[in-house]
DNA sequence: CTTTATATACTCAATATGAGTATATTGCCG
DNA sequence: CGGCAATATACTCATATTGAGTATATAAAG
């Protein structure tokens, strides 16, 4: 197995994996980073594994010292920069893990986590759509629709669009973060895009990563945020015990958006998910908190359960 | 690129492709297989191919002739049986693709579609559950339960059986073929387990595949299953035109479930999916059915819609 | 001109969803 | 102490969705 995070140099040309670790932390959800939050962790796919889930496992638990909850396989990309020896194209396999807490102690120097709106700042819609969205980013967009080569492409890109952005009789919706992230590298409002041209500032285009690791991590985004819809995996993100509002404040963190605070509640009593622990929490100011936890049939996860834990408004 | 659907072996140790190719026939899922139905198309994964997916469908229109619609990386598996030169694992990746209409004419010598449920004849519940379910295999799962060496492995093992099979409270899941197939592998119910005691007939068992072909053809079933409530992807199986009876029995026929009749015509009326022709086609008995097509807008479907066509009783 | 088979329309109860109002319980501050 | 601010929690209500029927329409066949 490679030293840990560092760019691996014991490897020439075989399968890599890269790995999205997802924590929460004081109610916002952070990746974990490598190279000054300049790539996502990753390393060789080690011959011992005779699975590739279990490898990966083995490996992030090796990092982090962090027991991982769930995994799940995001997508394999190619690296059509770096061949083998073979002439055949380097692969790497990229999964989503998910992690308890993210104790920043336990992690290799070069090792960071990362609030993931930074490389994402149009995708946090908590506190309503970034008023820059629409001043800054449209009008690149409705030049891009505007100058498609015939008339079908012009109508195709604006049915993307308004897909994408939530415009016209749409609506926004947070699982597409993968969908705007490509759009937006196909426009060349991503510093990664070879059609950047530099005129925006990271506030707005997000912090760039090498290689396409954003769009890995727009991937493990787009497939965490359709998940928590209908499967309590956000049980693999939560302390044991937690209130109520900090259940729903984690889940907004990930879905980028803010619940309707009583459905959200009537939505949890009538999942059967929580069991009240009996105890509450004295807050700094307001009445105090009932504290749940998730049922024990609900950790053992092993399984889709079918309940969902949905982001209704 | 290689010479076509048979066994490659221009390649050593490179990483491959495999194909989950499906297409409705006489209102029947199939899927297309080679060496007798023994295997999944596969072919190596060359170097010219700057993206999978490209590679992918360039692949698969040379092979079949048809324009594939629809493209989606399914999983990437290691074969522990092989390894590379270097000692690296042999790694091959998923894809399932979606064809319009399968004309076996066109295909290879070696290769045929097959339908899907003689791989997994458990899976076809459009005829209510067949009753040697019960007979044969819960048997087998319960012993399977009982003999767990522990308590807390006993509790997870029931859990198990009863979301896979819909025991108890709950439900048949269409999706779960994954995890159906999944578990009579562990249990030892399959020819491919190497717990396999050969005493059941492929009527139950399914047919075998080799290497573990029959569990990306699981795979497949799962995601497309899952996928056909909440996307169009349908229409990318479907004949140009075509009745809702017979746009119902495609979707019975992937699903492995019946719907409601009025039901669905009342969902496919709301939704904004369909057009009518405006023609009518004669049954052999009984009313007319009208002709309906996709509209255009559905089927430039670059980007998911967010409109439904859910497998809803 | 009745039967059979299919297509298509409509009804109705139960449930889920989105949005809001009302009440309860705490700390704090004057 | 009494009121205010802030939060938790309960309840209401209109609307949409879903599951399950019944009713009607239109064809071929006898």
């Amino acid at each position: 197995m490679a030293s840990g995070f560092s760019v691996s140099d014991t490897i020439e040309g075989a399968t890599e994996v890269v790995a999205v670790l997802v924590a929460i932390t004081d109610l916002n959800a952070r990746v974990l980073t490598v190279e000054n939050g300049s790539m996502l962790p990753y390393g060789p796919l080690s011959p011992v594994h005779s699975s590739l889930q279990a490898g990966v496992r083995q490996w992030v638990k090796n990092q982090t010292r962090q027991p991982m909850g769930y995994v799940e396989q995001l997508y394999t990309f190619v690296d059509i920069l770096r061949t083998r020896a073979s002439g055949h194209p380097v692969l790497y396999v990229s999964y989503l893990g998910l992690v308890k807490e993210a104790e920043d102690s336990l992690l290799e120097t070069n090792a960071s986590w990362r609030n993931w709106y930074l490389y994402f700042p149009w995708e946090d819609h908590r506190d309503g759509r970034p008023e820059w969205i629409a001043r800054v980013f449209f009008p690149h967009l409705k030049k891009w629709v505007a100058f498609a080569e015939n008339e079908t492409v012009r109508q195709n890109r604006q049915r993307r669009l308004d897909l994408c952005w939530g415009l016209g009789e749409h609506e926004w919706i947070e699982d597409n973060a993968l969908y705007r992230y490509e759009l937006l590298y196909e426009v060349g409002l991503i510093p990664e895009s070879p059609l950047f041209d530099g005129s925006l500032s990271e506030a707005m285009t997000g912090k760039p990563m090498q290689h396409n690791h954003r769009r890995v991590l727009a991937t493990a985004m787009s497939r965490l945020r359709a998940k928590i819809r209908y499967r309590p995996v956000i049980s693999e993100l939560m302390a044991s015990e937690f209130t109520l509002l900090q259940l729903q404040k984690s889940i907004e963190s990930l879905a980028g958006v803010e619940l309707h605070k009583q459905n959200f509640r009537r939505l949890m009593q009538h999942q059967d998910l929580l069991e009240a622990t009996g105890q509450s929490v004295v807050q700094e100011r307001g009445r105090p908190a009932q504290l749940y936890r998730f049922k024990q049939t609900v950790l053992l996860e092993s399984l889709l359960s079918g309940s969902k834990l949905p982001v209704s408004k």
